[in-house]
DNA sequence: GGCCGCAAGTGAAACGTTTCATAGACGTGA
DNA sequence: TCACGTCTATGAAACGTTTCACTTGCGGCC
């Protein structure tokens, strides 16, 4: 019983290999009566049906591939559990690689996944460049959707979300809230998402009937610990020159910047107001809830995957979309006072 | 060129079909001169070998699929990269699959997996209880190690964290720390882990030179906001029946008792000390770093994959095995206090 | 010179499925 | 009675690989 296959299942049935084949995949074609006996054949042997060869016959498989950064940043998380949804809902099955912002380890994926004929990739390469390997792929024939990254390519679709915007909606809820000396923390600056939040918030303010200055406090990472840092720096200022609102590259910096700013006596947001970026899940637990703007994650993995399988399908009438998510701004208590 | 295989290869190479094979398979079978001519065909042709045909031939895969309740919880996250390191170490490839506490999805995912016919299966089932479903894996020859579930299992290897150990260790830091009144913060009770390490800490306070009570504070789930309930509770208690240490279930709870205890004026670690469980992200970066118990995470992941290998690859001599692993105690500043 | 062994290369068979052209059984209408 | 269509079931071919028994060519040894 260790590897039943279809000829058994045939003989065991009385019926040709053909009809059991048939009972698998148009059942409807066989007769009630036949059908059962294949069925119960299929039980007493149990037979589970061989994949590869199936695939091998099809020349593909049903199965996506979504090739992550870190499979433990909350950000993949959750873009892999919108993927999910709608592929399993497709009736495929979606398998996750992580890549660990290892290019080697990134080469070795895309090697086995092409290998495997899977049906589609998702993927967020490690470098921003262009990729001559995903359009191997492509040429192949299987559909690539870029996730957060290099938009615009001609060849491949791609899902993103704006972090400019981002940025603006940050500053604009500042300004709105009557601030005047705002400060933007985050860094290194050569990372996309920082440099883009900042474009965002330094040209909302410029554009203000009456123009606002976005003060720039680099980071030299984007974790608590920087943010610590940062409050140590901004609480060291002169009550009249300290920012009065900060709008941090990340949650992480700004959760060690509350931290920071209630160890130096700071109220928040009295005295300084705070909001942070990513909406991570601790920031509405903190000790002062966090403002925060929060990234569409799992829409972008189910459009993802719905560009992917409509490539998949519809392969010669496909047009390859570009489609920009807008963030949100969550208020929470950090940034909820006006001066 | 969209789909080259070896027999085109071996004729732009002007060699027959087994020799491109063996180039692939066994270079050292294959003269130079020869084994250029194929290579140098392969990349004009952009071949790339078809995985389903090599699999059908061989009767198995060289995939590891690891199937976990969660692929958001930083547990499993930290399980799948340290399997992810052995298996790829050894040449072959990890795909994570997500039931998300769903046991049709898992139902789904096993399915799929068998019919895939992978090479081992490392999995943590929805349910705790006996799985039918596995053992049809193993019966087909496809080794099942079961992650954090139903150790002692005789037909599966199993790793898992001792979870009374973790209670115990925190309770007798707290008692050696000078504590008297120690309280317990978890639940629901029935789950497993809530359970043990309620155990392992109340056994620990019993067995002691002059055994200590361990009160017992329930919540209704094992998240901050449970936790921050919890503190309202305590601090509602007289100063002199308060307990003056806490233990909780996992670190949601601790922090959440640690920002409320903190609201509540009390002083962390003198008026209360904490230990939280899981030592989360977020431990040492809260207002008061958190002390925490920690689990070998990786090490779960890693010896799962090496079990799972190793029964692979020495199928007959194979000996199923249950390894235990032992948390740690990380003393941090919310329980660093001698009374 | 005859024999042997070795290195290099060959090509058919097998893996398990799906598909497709075809055959048989049976009922219907002319 | 015959021709025809419908419904079922059949089994060979094809998917692309790996393996293995086999040939071929060549040099060494007695």
């Amino acid at each position: 019983m260790a590897a039943a296959n279809i000829k058994q299942v045939a003989k065991h049935a009385g019926v040709s290999l053909g009809t059991v084949s048939n009972v698998l995949n148009r059942p409807d074609l066989v007769s009630p009566t036949t059908r059962q006996k294949v069925l119960d054949a299929i039980t007493a042997l149990g037979y589970v049906r061989n994949d590869s060869a199936r695939q091998l016959r099809a020349g593909r498989s049903r199965t996506v591939a979504i090739l992550v950064l870190d499979v433990s940043n909350p950000f993949f998380t959750d873009v892999v559990r919108g993927a999910e949804a709608v592929v399993e809902e497709a009736g495929g099955m979606l398998i996750v690689c992580n890549s660990g912002e290892d290019p080697h380890r990134e080469q070795r994926h895309l090697d086995m996944l092409e290998e495997q004929r899977v049906q589609g990739l998702l993927v967020t390469p490690v470098s921003d460049g262009r990729h001559p390997r995903l359009d191997a792929f492509v040429e192949r024939g299987i559909p690539v959707v870029l996730v957060d990254r290099g938009s615009g390519h001609p060849s491949r679709c791609s899902v993103a979300v704006d972090d400019v915007t981002g940025g603006r909606l940050a500053a604009e809820h500042l300004a709105e809230r009557g601030h005047e000396r705002i400060a933007y923390v985050g860094g290194p600056i050569t990372i996309r998402q920082v440099a883009d939040r900042h474009l965002g918030a330094a040209t909302a303010l410029a554009e203000r009937d009456v123009p606002l200055d976005l003060q720039l406090v680099k980071t030299s990472s984007l974790s608590v610990d920087a943010g610590r840092q940062a409050a140590d720096d901004l609480a060291a200022l002169p009550p009249d020159q300290r920012p009065t609102a900060v709008f941090c590259a990340n949650d992480l910096l700004a959760l060690g910047l509350l931290q920071g700013s209630i160890a130096h006596g700071l109220r928040v947001p009295e005295d300084i107001a705070i909001v942070g970026y990513d909406d991570i899940e601790f920031a509405a637990a903190a000790a002062v809830p966090l403002s925060s703007v929060r990234q569409p994650r799992a829409q972008l993995g189910r459009t993802a995957a719905e560009l992917l399988l409509e490539e998949s399908i519809n392969e010669d009438g496909h047009q390859h979309r570009h489609v920009l998510f807008q963030p949100e701004l969550l208020v929470r208590k950090s940034s909820d006072h006006h001066r």
